[in-house]
RNA sequence: GAGCCCGUAGCUCAGUGGUAGAGCAUUUGCCUUUUAAGCAAAGGGCCGUUGGUUCGAUCCCAACCGGGCUCACCA
């Protein structure tokens, strides 16, 4: 895209009708502004936070002079006096305003509206009615708000449940803006305070082990380590096309030939696909890899890093998702995919031939799409009658070779590699393997599916000749884990969609009206 | 990509083939410990966009735009 058509796709509202609310907020800040009140001033000396006020009052303390600062979300006006509710990052407190106290700012006061900022110098006090609140002695407005806010009112009943009327719940309108959302629905700010403390759970439990943590491109002349179209872009200079990341697998890869014991990273890749409730366009994954290990080694090492962070975010190894009760404690059940397609349909498919799976297939109902080889068939049958069944976390092992062309063969079985993955909630969770470290069989496989490419397939993997080359300089065995970072928060947080997970999700642009 | 559903005031939603209604929010008045504050009054809408049917459309029909759900794709 060139830099003037991007130019003129900018969406721009300003010229967006302003309405009555709206008009008579600009006339009170011009109202304001010729009492020589400066709308927006620089700074603010704020003391305390209102949940440190509300749990740190007693009524038989001395005064407690504090100075809080936050966004006015209601107002109630009694004449002569106010109280209005003041949200800073904590949570609300009540403020009450009299005119004997604050004088000619109380005159002021009456300009204010929902949705203002504002700071509050006082004493904490408890009303009549039993709530803790600040007396004010100084008012200063700190920035002054030009549209109306949705006002949603809550009820606490007395055994302390609240009731929400008219909650903001337009899902478009709160993913577009989502700065609202956050300020008026503060179960939304506690999901994404969560995912960062997964993200940190994770770097912790890793660098305490001494893994690295490191950055690999994401612009990438040449794409791999996943199964996916990719997003094409270009680079003027250079005048070459380049790929968003679609993984960051052989980057990491190349890492540990260059002799790190072990690296991961928080790598953000993009995949030119379908969006629904489980994928963006934009999404985190988690990669590790382990030199001299492999991927039984890895299968402790997962179970162990998802119930220390489910512990350390949730304070608990086992959580609700949706109508599950899932529980992370170790050790997780362990099945390879074969004898889990066995337990599910009863059909034993180790060593069963092309036509014959076709025809069991057949039997379970299921379409034969033409191109399909054994590898597709399992996984067909995988996905349909066993992933959906299984909703505590499950190890499921050894895939076929033809599914997974960056995995090592089977120490004993062959066909197989050594790769699984682990499925919770009827979904996959995440996907590790013992590498495939062996240069001359990963250019077979690439070959394969560079034939697979050529019949058709967008998604087949592209042969990377610079990997191949660090593969022939040798590189240890080695373990490698990939988990949806994402995935990994809607499950800890019980959302469904990705888009309750990320502040952003992707959606079409806005329209101009 | 397919199917179903949705789009009415700042927010949440009713509603009708004869150009609209509620609650909250807003404005005015009263009210110096209220709390989904209260009482009284008022203002606020190209009923998503564009066509069609009709004497007449917010309502019926079509297309489009945006959104949601389900399915497919997603190894």
């Amino acid at each position: 895209m060139s830099d003037i058509s991007q130019e003129q796709s900018i969406t721009t509202t300003h010229q967006e009708e302003i309405n009555e609310l709206m008009k008579r907020r600009r006339e009170e800040l011009e109202e304001l502004k010729r009492r020589n009140v400066n709308p927006y001033p620089y700074e603010f000396n704020r003391t305390n936070f209102s949940q440190e006020i509300l749990s740190g009052f007693t009524d038989d303390m001395p005064q407690w002079n504090v100075s809080i600062a936050g966004r006015i979300m209601s107002i109630r006006r009694m004449g002569k006096a106010s109280f209005c509710h003041v949200q800073d990052s904590q949570g609300k407190i009540q403020v009450y305003l009299k005119k004997d106290d604050i004088g000619e700012a109380y005159d002021s006061f009456r300009l204010l509206d929902i949705g203002d900022i504002i700071g509050i110098e006082g004493y904490v006090f408890r009303t009549k009615m039993g709530e803790i609140s600040v007396h004010a002695k100084r008012i200063e407005l700190l920035a002054k708000s030009l549209r109306p806010l949705p006002i949603v009112k809550e009820k606490v009943d007395e055994q302390g449940n609240k009731q929400v009327f008219d909650p903001f719940s337009d899902k478009e309108l709160r993913y577009r803006q989502r700065y609202v959302d956050l300020v008026v629905n503060p179960k939304v700010r506690e999901v994404f305070i969560k995912r960062t403390k997964i993200v940190n759970s994770i770097r912790r439990f890793f660098d305490s082990r001494g893994y690295l943590e490191v950055e690999t491109p994401i612009l990438q002349p040449m794409y791999g380590g996943a199964f996916a179209r990719p997003f094409v872009t270009h680079h003027n200079a250079l005048d070459i096309d380049l790929y968003m990341r679609i993984a960051d697998e052989l980057y990491l890869k190349r890492l540990i030939v260059g002799g790190f014991d072990a690296v991961y990273e928080f790598s953000k890749d993009f995949r030119n696909e379908g969006m629904d409730r489980s994928h963006n366009p934009e999404f985190t994954m988690l990669e590790l890899y382990v030199a001299f290990k492999d991927y039984k080694w890895m299968m402790e090492l997962v179970e162990h890093l998802v119930s220390t962070v489910a512990i350390d975010v949730n304070g608990s190894a086992t959580c609700t998702v949706g109508n599950n009760e899932i529980d992370f404690t170790p050790p997780w059940k362990r099945l390879t995919m074969f004898d889990a397609i066995k337990e599910y349909t009863g059909r034993n498919l180790r060593g069963v031939s092309e036509e014959e799976m076709k025809k069991i297939m057949k039997e379970l109902h299921l379409e034969v799409a033409p191109g399909m080889n054994t590898g597709n068939m399992i996984d067909e049958m995988f996905s349909e009658f066993v992933e959906p069944k299984l909703i505590q976390p499950t190890f499921i092992t050894d895939y076929p070779v033809e599914m997974s062309p960056l995995a090592k063969r089977h120490r004993s079985e062959p066909g197989i590699v050594e790769r699984f993955e682990v499925i919770l909630n009827g979904h996959e969770l995440c996907n590790a393997f013992s590498e495939l470290n062996d240069p001359l069989d990963q250019r077979a496989r690439f070959e394969e599916q560079m034939k697979l490419k050529a019949k058709g397939d967008e998604e087949a993997q592209v042969l990377d000749e610079d990997f191949l080359r660090a593969l022939e300089y040798g590189m240890p065995p080695t373990a490698g884990l990939g988990i949806g970072i994402d995935r990994l928060t809607m499950v800890l947080t019980n959302q469904d969609s990705i888009r309750d997970v990320l502040f952003f999700p992707q959606m079409k642009p806005e329209v101009t009206k």
